[in-house]
DNA sequence: CGACCCCTTGAGGCTTCTCAAAATCCGTGG
DNA sequence: CCACGGATTTTGAGAAGCCTCAAGGGGTCG
């Protein structure tokens, strides 16, 4: 289980304009000007692994973008039942629905840098900076099209479709990212991959297994694994 | 099975300016002016139940918003299996995303008309109507929120649990279109309550006449469900 | 070196699915 | 108005997949 501690306790956010000219995708193919523009609202903030950047029901004083490292976006129940329902990297946002509360919570998963903008300051952004609105429209129809990926997965596949689906997804992230895509890296654990496919992390390591068996992947290490039988693992996503 | 039906075979499409003035959420509040703009644009289509508006993988030409009537949004696999991603009512839109094909399939469940925008017209209209995208994201925004609630209900709940969470949702909704919500009034088929829930049409079943049985809800018509315990019905949708 | 955490493996139980059949609803036509 | 046929829903019995509970490795860090 993840400690929760007060972003207060993180390394205190403090002016930062590297990161928009590094990483910050959203600046990508911006203007020097309108880079300049964002840079002034922005703030840095660092978590380890572990920490939370806020949880369900806080209330939402900032958007947050993933200059590096990564993070899980997870929902509970009142009983401790938890789902995540995405993984983040470098260059996605968190919290950019106007709601007063945040509908989840985030989490880092390794040592993890974002930018954040007061909700005031990034409503302004998107007066200032037209195209703007564009890019966060194009992100959120991507984001709504990966979690329909994702309630089809939940929703019928088996245990084997799901790890299967899972490795192939993670291999194409890491190669749309410009990774090395094999051996695939998995920044989270067992529990986070269960808590992600709606399994337990006993199914997930025996799913795990089951696939190093078959040679379809390789283990050589419980956090990498190496596919090596692609057209193997694309079928077993899908076969009942 | 729903038939397929080529769209072809729907009322052909003709110039609509009444959808703009009548129901089409997008336009409410819009300038008289902008109203025209979209309207020039428009044509209505007109689907029957069980009639496909576009599958999964056809050529993304237009985008649609639905004047009246209700529609389901899904995902199939090779074998069969299908996950329905979401129900949609008027004023809900289609096709936004802007890629080349659909990526899931969209079904009408009733008697469904629609304002239908080929896709050049429609990134015009993003152009001329300042205000529209701002629209289009919060809608989207408010998408990938009921994703995730979905995703934590097919990744976590228990049939009996997903169930009582649909029947709330569904009731919620219709108070929010400002229909009656009690009786909730259910426009598809256990089918497709199931493939929506991720679950079989038996299982379905067999806990609605549960509900009937602890005298948590009514069942006056298939189609039909009074709740007669909300709170019960609440507490159900959460507890393990 | 030992404690802790994470991962793996095993045995048994439970929820849900599968397969099968009966009951109900609904539109059609006599 | 009632009878009929098809589709949908309900109910039942048995099987299967995944979860729960429990114990045993393996790695890391103090």
């Amino acid at each position: 289980m993840a400690q929760i501690i007060p972003l207060h306790r993180a390394s205190a956010p403090s002016p930062c304009d590297s990161c928009t000219a590094r990483s910050l995708t959203i600046c990508a193919g911006l203007s020097a000007a309108d880079q300049t523009k964002m840079a002034a609202h922005v703030a840095t903030v660092t978590l380890q692994p572990g920490q939370m950047l806020f949880s369900e029901g806080d209330s939402a004083d900032h958007v947050y973008n993933i200059t590096s490292g990564s993070m899980s976006v997870a929902k509970s129940m009142p009983d401790g039942r938890r789902q995540i329902a995405g993984f983040l990297g470098a260059g996605d946002f968190l919290g950019v629905s106007t709601r007063a509360e945040y509908k989840v919570s985030a989490e880092a998963l390794t040592e993890t840098h974002l930018c954040r903008f007061p909700r005031p300051a990034f409503a302004r952004l998107l007066e200032e900076v037209s195209c703007l609105e564009r890019r966060l429209l194009a992100v959120a129809e991507n984001e709504v099209a990966a979690a329909q990926e994702q309630i089809l997965l939940l929703g019928r596949k088996t245990a084997m479709e799901r790890i299967a689906s899972f490795l192939l997804l993670q291999a194409a992230r890491m190669k749309a990212r410009g990774v090395t895509d094999n051996p695939v890296l998995l920044p989270m654990t067992r529990a986070e991959v269960g808590d992600y496919l709606g399994l337990t992390i006993e199914t997930v390591s025996r799913c795990f297994t089951r696939l190093r068996k078959l040679d379809v992947i390789g283990l050589p290490a419980p956090d990498r694994v190496q596919i090596r039988q692609v057209e193997q693992l694309r079928t077993l996503s899908e076969a009942a």
